[in-house]
DNA sequence: TAGATAAGTTAGCCATGGCTAACTTTTAAA
DNA sequence: TTTAAAAGTTAGCCATGGCTAACTTATCTA
């Protein structure tokens, strides 16, 4: 219960932040959040092609509980990023940027996931939580997540 | 290596999920990102109150990142949900339901921050990616970080 | 106690990502 | 092969949360 001098940290105390710093994490949270659609779509996208071959447009609207007008605007938007091909009423396919973008997301997703199951959560929470998650974790705390599952792995 | 009947799961297999319970996952998120402003303000609302004794737009805005007329747009939002009390020019105080809810965030963005500085993340790190993590923890993933906390607490 | 400066507000702009209603195209059935 | 159903698009609406420019109010200082 006592602090130890190199960790110093009591769990639950308040962090007090230079006011520029919790900007930047503020800021960084947004940036997030744009790029948050591009994400959530190629990564389906590549699931989909996997799963049947195409991905088309009712399925991803299904799968994503929005309606269909919605996906029309929001892959016309994918293809002007450069991250989908596809010709109107057609199916839709990853360009190699979207293909590579989409392997990052389900790479970062599947540690997420995992590393929350490694967590005793439920798989339907696990899912659920992970979908918002995903799009918050840095490099760095990815890295921490696949750290801790390869030592969650071994001996528990 | 070999799989066990009762975890059943290798890390990074990807789960595949019933169309309805992936939507609702989105679903979720979206819902999510609607109370985050609110609860971002309060939370910081509460915050400066402590620190300075009042809150200020000026300063609320500095610590966000984001412009005053923001701040003043979206403080007539958090007035017109009752989670404020002000008049104009004047500074900022929470309702009995904003302080309600800043205290759960509060408690909640530290559980966060707290679990991932135990796994060994630097406060920076741990204290920008929390700022978007912490909206999507359902009560279950945050008694799991709280458990592990505790685990951790102990012998390592 | 002016007048200057800082703080706050208002008006109006923009992009995003939802939606419905109405229309078009494609696909499947009769 | 026609036609009905399903899928997809377009147009136009809305709320959110950013922004700038211009104005008003409050505070500080000379
Ligand atoms: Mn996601
Ligand atoms: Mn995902
Ligand atoms: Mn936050
Ligand atoms: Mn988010």
């Amino acid at each position: 219960m006592t602090k130890l001098q190199s960790q110093g940290r009591e769990p639950f105390e308040a962090v007090d932040r230079a006011p520029e710093a919790q900007a930047e994490g503020f800021a960084t949270v947004r940036q997030a959040h744009e790029s948050e659609m591009a994400e959530d779509y190629v990564e389906l996208i590549a699931e989909l092609i996997e799963l049947r071959g195409e991905a088309r447009p009712v399925e991803i609207a299904e799968r994503l509980g929005v309606k269909s007008p919605t996906v029309t605007k929001n892959i016309s938007r994918l293809k002007a990023a450069g991250l989908v091909r596809r010709e109107p009423y057609r199916a839709i396919f990853l360009t190699d940027a979207g293909r590579e973008l989409a392997e990052a997301c389900r790479r970062r997703h599947r540690i997420v996931v995992a590393f929350l199951l490694s967590l005793g959560i439920d798989e339907e929470t696990a899912e659920r939580d992970a979908e918002g998650i995903e799009h918050h974790v840095s490099t760095t705390t990815l890295e921490a997540f696949k750290h801790a599952l390869q030592k969650f792995q071994s001996g528990k």
